[in-house]
DNA sequence: AATGATAGTTAGAATTATTCCAATTTAGAC
DNA sequence: GTCTAAATTGGAATAATTCTAACTATCATT
């Protein structure tokens, strides 16, 4: 047994709609996205939860990562050619990629535009998913 | 010397614009991807351009690819962990990923729809460039 | 509570796209 | 024609990710 966390509950339930098994890994993995949600690689992961799970292999990161998208609680990020980004998965939104910072920032996507965005797909063609990437620099520091 | 093409004009305009020499490389390189607008990977470009050019190494190809992405010549498609394409850039589109085929094909998309996109970005935002990808699987073979 | 079957984790090797580097070649300017 | 800077080349290096095979944990059944 392992000490749950207070995601534990909406983890194993999504967890278990899919078959799979909650673990103490797949717990800490899903918490390091929740606690600190600054869009972090997987190696930044793997650091964060080792302080915490010093025996954890980076394979079971990305293994844990790759399930927690399964099962649709996280998104993954991609820009250009850098490393893939993990985000906490809510609502449909947009990324901004700031090439100053490197930082990732959420972008909100009214329901509305989404829907005009779908619709400009031919007839015959059904997005799955959607990806809206923005990349420029932000002004100020923040 | 080498024997120029049809583009030749318009690429060595373009290269001269950023400073640069029209070589024949850079030149082959460009063509592989106007005659067949299939979004080719860098290692697909390579073997086309192979053909015509036998000794023409894959690191010139990847430079001569990054040369024309910096003349405005190509844009560059990336999905997911897959290796990164490459499309002659015309007007402002979006891409849809077929899942079933691999294939890519171009989305095009109203500029209105595009200003709207942008539009969400909060104040202080400025984006350089906006992506957009679809993903999901066409019903019909085509 | 032992057993067997399955799922998950681990460490390290392997893969693959891409970049880097040092040496050579090419081309434009004088 | 010579000089200088830019471009190309082949091969080595890098880095993110995936694979593999062995081990461990968990669950269901008795």
């Amino acid at each position: 047994m392992f000490t749950p966390t207070i995601h534990s509950d909406a983890l194993a339930q999504k967890l278990a709609d899919s078959g799979l098994r909650n673990t103490p890994q797949r717990e800490l993995v899903y918490d390091a996205l929740l606690t600190k949600r600054d869009h972090p690689t997987a190696d930044e992961v793997y650091a964060r939860v080792k302080t915490q799970l010093p025996g954890i292999s980076l394979a079971t990161v990305y293994n844990c990562l790759e399930t927690l998208v399964q099962c649709n609680l996280v998104r993954v990020v991609n820009f250009e050619r850098a490393p893939t980004r993990y985000c906490p998965h809510l609502h449909p939104h947009a990324h901004f990629h700031d090439e100053s910072t490197g930082a990732t920032h959420d972008i909100e996507l009214p329901d509305q535009l989404l829907a005009a965005i779908k619709a400009v797909l031919p007839t015959g063609y059904s997005a799955d998913a959607v990806e809206i990437t923005f990349r420029g620099k932000l002004p100020a520091p923040r």
